[in-house]
DNA sequence: TTGTGGTTTCAAAGAGGTTTGAAATAGGTT
DNA sequence: AACCTATTTCAAACCTCTTTGAAACCACAA
């Protein structure tokens, strides 16, 4: 079987280091499979917007209704609900019932990125 | 001084908890500033595609010209381009120049990273 | 200096995410 | 049932990110 390598120009040094580690295909195959890649993207989606992580960081430190958040950050219900959907699509926030209230809670992963995220 | 918490209903186990811990500018005062807050989301946004999350993992595996992630992934230059510089712009990756080609590979910061997405 | 190969930049088109306000749903009370 | 309140859903407008191909840039060699 040919190998890319064999076919382009790169540095001496990073093909003698690439060789070393099964060169290109050697790499592919370290690298996560789909599922695992989407997943992890499904995450960083979710925490890459300023009020995503601000509702988090809030929920990781009190369950709140979504009325509370509302009032906490003065943004309309229908916007706080997309957010908290994407929040909870990803795994990082859930919500239980009670009585006319949603309140919304971190999941063991929403705790885990909220205190890995706090030793920066 | 008056706390919405006064004016807004909420269940009572939430709103005893919430008391406890100083109410909504007690939860408020914990949460990361603003300027935290836009570091997380600029690394996670650089994180939320996958072929940037493929691109960082490779490079974390082994430093590499540009020329290289472009047969490994068959893109087009102009696009790892983009992709690169999202990663470099997070403080993901950053690159030397050796000859007529740059060299890119993962900071600490990237290294890190990958290292702890990896124990999922 | 002219040429060549690796890489970036640019603008326009395309795709995808976010905001908005109005309408719908659903639990609880009267 | 009718009603209130908390929350979600929906579609349209809006905005940001990504893709594309052509042109520009830069280091090196002849």
């Amino acid at each position: 079987m040919l190998e890319i390598m064999d076919e382009i120009v790169i540095p001496d040094s990073i093909r003698c280091e690439l060789e070393g580690k099964g060169g290109i295909a050697g790499i592919s195959g370290l690298l996560p499979d789909d599922l695992k890649i989407e997943a992890i993207v499904s995450v960083a989606r979710a925490l890459s917007d300023p009020m995503r992580l601000r509702v988090l960081f809030a929920l990781s430190l009190q369950p709140m209704c979504v009325c509370l958040l509302v009032a906490m950050t003065g943004y309309a219900y229908s916007k706080m609900s997309y957010h908290l959907s994407v929040l909870k699509e990803s795994g990082l926030v859930c919500s239980r019932q009670e009585g006319n209230y949603l309140i919304y809670y971190t999941t063991d992963l929403g705790k885990k990125l909220v205190e890995w995220i706090e030793t920066f």
